[in-house]
DNA sequence: AATGAATGAGTCTTCATTCAT
DNA sequence: AATGAATGAAGACTCATTCAT
């Protein structure tokens, strides 16, 4: 599959990469050209090709990797024995973290997601493993009889999901003007509430320093 | 301000939007050429230059007609005899029907807004009204006890603003299947349990038929 | 031949003509679209072919009505009784105050006879004219002999026109700063001189107040 | 500065400025289309976009070119030991010969300097030059007593610039009929005599074979 | 492998001129 | 006569991709 290139060959083809990621990030995917990429790279036009069928075809790549570090932060989770606000809180956390650290690919993805089906089926396959985590909680807590059995499980995590994503793609990606502490805590708090998962006693879910009154 | 036509004229640029909306409909903005649109129409190619600057010209005028339509679905709101969940519900569903009916254009602002700054505003703008309408909300009820007053109003209004919003992403533009009645109840729901709002005896929040378990 | 119009008709005609010779003027020959010309005028774009043929042919009037106040003012001769001198003097003087009066549209007739030959041709006969009158007179000097019987009278007068035609050009339309006085007196007196016309005890040709030494 | 090509490119370069005069001379600057150069060149279109911005930018090397043959032509003057008048015959007959050798471009040049200002300037600057050239003699003589000195060195500078170079421009651009010698016999002996620099005894400057009575 | 020159398909845009009213 | 909308030919320019060294 892979073609194989000589150790000289990989490390080029590595500095294409970077250097795509560096000008996606900077001019976005329609205003990159190749020779910006080549260019920014530091080789000739041509060398381009030696490696990559096409824009989207090193785009892939480029996504790929930031997919890697995205699910990586994404699988840290909470053992068992933490209360589910905990965990929700904990899950919400690293989301907003890893959303935050690779904002600028994830509009990218975003973008170019609107452009090529290849790459909309690749920014949802990202959202569908997202609800579907969500979804088998939902599952588990309303067998468990601690949340709200009346919400169709798909349709609520879909919803969750919606909630945050979103958020932050308003929040990170145009620039609206909110604070983590409190990103986190709110979309927690919401997530649990939207459940009608019972407050109870938990405390672990306060308020970081509220909003001016 | 705008140029003044003859009726013929005027007739003529109605033409050219009218094709314009079904010419990016099918192909999406970045895939629509000039010619594309006045073929639709039946005018010759330079006839386009007396009535729009340029794609983004005609464009504008395409989604100002959509906003239009948009707005309107949404100012029709319950009265103040109505209960705060039945609001919730309508304005829902509400939401839900005007997204429905545009869906088409909608991800069509979405996906140019990733392209040209003027329409991430408009695009935002859109967002914002929506947003400023929950987030008053949220504060009355908070003064009126209803609703947790811990959480902070305008990250609880973006919050919910992107569950909706993106939620209708989801399921209109990127083809995720989901069913109106179902969709608006859960959402309505979610969002009156997000805020803490009491369930009371409220019935009017009845489950129209659940999923399939 | 010329094309009989109503009154309405001729005063049109003529707001075209006095509109294009005010945008000429303005923005020269080939950044001046038909359409600035109507919009000068205040008439309708499609008015202008009721009366023209073309852009050449509205330059062409403009040219004519120009040329004609041109011819107007090199007639203006003094009589027999006057030194050679003096005729020298004042036939500069005549020139190049119709130069100077006229700068705008000679200049943008140069321009013009780069681009069409008919103009090339109205531009060269204007000339001819101007050189033949100076071949006329120097014939009639040596014949007199009171200028160099040497110089063949033809190249003798081309020689003149050209001093005389181009420093007004590099003076009133390429901007060089000139002061009009000292300009009649330097060309009469070169003109004059490079004839081998005796300066005998003619004062009529006094400095009017030199150059900073 | 100037990109840096290889030696293929190099040549391609100039087979696309060869190109370009030759168009150029054959159809003047604005008749003349990019696939016109590029046809004659053997390139494909898109070729000359490697090497140049526009059109004025290759007009621009044709013309930097240009002025480096006339330049190299006028700097060649006779010694201190050579009378005035021979040295005004001399570098009379240089500039003529040079004016003869590239007239197509001088007219050219001409042309365009009417359409670009940045043209006007190169244009104006070779003017300057050897109106300047004109002034330093002048100045000198005067200094030396042996020509008119109630002159304007800079108005009698730029009106001896004029009647040589319009001449050639009537002569060679205008297509009079003049012959070599007999116009650098004229002009030489006009030039002189209109600084009233005194004949004497010089018979350098003998008419070579008068025209047709 | 690397290079960079060569290619040409694909669009936009202008504007003189024609046409229908 | 006047109007202004309609037309379409013409040319510039971009840039992904191919090719020859």
């Amino acid at each position: 599959m892979g073609k194989v290139f000589t150790v000289r060959g990989e490390r080029t083809r590595q500095r294409l990469i970077d250097a795509a990621t560096v000008v996606f990030a900077r001019q976005g995917f329609l205003d990159t050209k190749i020779t910006d990429i080549t260019a920014e790279a530091g080789s000739a036009n041509g060398s381009f090709y030696n490696y990559f069928e096409s824009k989207e075809g090193i785009f892939r790549e480029v996504i790929l990797r930031i997919n890697d570090q995205m699910r990586g932060a994404l699988n840290d989770r909470l053992g068992p024995e933490a209360t589910p606000r905990e965990r929700i809180e904990h899950a919400t956390r690293q989301y907003v973290r890893a959303y935050r650290a690779n904002s600028r690919m994830v509009v990218l993805l975003e973008q170019v997601s609107s452009i090529t089906d290849e790459f909309r089926d690749m920014r949802l396959e990202t959202r569908r493993r997202y609800r579907g985590r969500n979804e088998r909680a939902i599952r588990r807590w309303q067998a468990e009889g601690i949340v709200d059995t009346e919400l169709p499980p798909r349709y609520a995590a879909e919803a969750l999901a919606s909630m945050v994503s979103n958020f932050c793609y308003m929040w990170l990606a145009m620039d609206e003007d909110y604070e983590e502490d409190l990103v986190v805590f709110t979309l927690s708090r919401m997530w649990a509430n939207s459940l009608g998962m019972d407050l109870g006693s938990d405390t672990s879910n306060a308020p970081p320093g509220n909003e001016t009154a």
